[in-house]
DNA sequence: GAGATTAGTTCGATCGGCTGACCATCGTCA
DNA sequence: TGACGATGGTCAGCCGATCGAACTAATCTC
């Protein structure tokens, strides 16, 4: 343990999660515009993040962004002219459809996945590999206490 | 942030973050509503937060959210007319004005404090006392790689 | 002191997100 | 078996957050 915290100013946690997050965010932003993708914004890539590698309801995406179906229905909207996302008909029931990544998106992902990896690593590199298991380690624990959706 | 399908244990670290960060906002947004507090936004109460004790100019503000001056300008308009907030000269530069704490902003700090204690002693609980404090510890870490404000 | 820089505001537009109202399908239970 | 509540999704209308452009006033630099 050795010195008494000599931290003079205790930033709260929200914030502290919040500001790599938003950090990410952008560079993984910046990465995507950058290649080509610059067609759509940060709250469309929050929804389209959250699309499994076999579709996924509209209502489920909504829960998991946390926004309404009207809103998730409206970014999709939008990510499904663009041709990043496709609606398609969910076999298993008539009401629903399953929103799917379309050939833009399906582009657009090695590129997000790079550049996610590329700040992981610069991440991991900074934190050292111990603190840095650490924190997803951390993460992992507090999302079972946090994640609304799960 | 747009990254590719979620695999359940390797979630990508932005999500790991923001989920958390979300619900710390949720918790301390409604403990302040139940309070009284409920005419303001998260994107007020978001500025408002990195006010600091001696007040802080508009553009530092803006910086430290990253959000445009204008944007800033217009939430702390309306932070000033429900009472959160003061504007007052800066008597180093006729320019500037300094944003502060006013009456209101102050009877709410206490119970987002509280709020806030209260979350972080869950999330202690939850975590073990140390895992909590690398988490805390690597966070720190983190800030100094992608606080583009500090 | 002229010109460039900086702090902040005003204006106008767009986008994100919400509520309310609605339709179609599904599931259940009398 | 069929009526009815629950569920998946859309449409319409609204407000707040945020941005870019253009502007004023004060400051800084030579």
């Amino acid at each position: 343990m050795a010195a008494p915290a000599p931290v003079p100013e205790e930033l709260n946690v929200g914030l502290l999660l919040f500001i790599p997050y938003r950090a990410m965010e952008n560079r993984i932003f910046d990465a995507l515009a950058l290649a080509g993708f610059d067609d759509f914004s940060p709250a469309q890539a929050r929804v389209m993040q959250r699309i499994g590698p076999d579709g996924t309801r509209l209502t489920e995406l909504a829960e998991s962004a946390q926004v309404t179906k009207q809103t998730a229905s409206h970014l999709v909207d939008q990510l499904e002219r663009t041709g990043y996302v496709r609606r398609t008909p969910d076999p298993s029931d008539a009401r629903a459809r399953l929103v799917r990544i379309a050939e833009r998106g399906a582009a657009a992902q090695p590129v997000a996945a790079a550049a996610l990896a590329q700040v992981e690593d610069e991440w991991r590199a900074h934190l050292g590999e111990r603190r840095w298991r650490q924190l997803r380690e951390a993460l992992a624990g507090l999302r079972e206490i946090t994640d609304p959706y799960r």
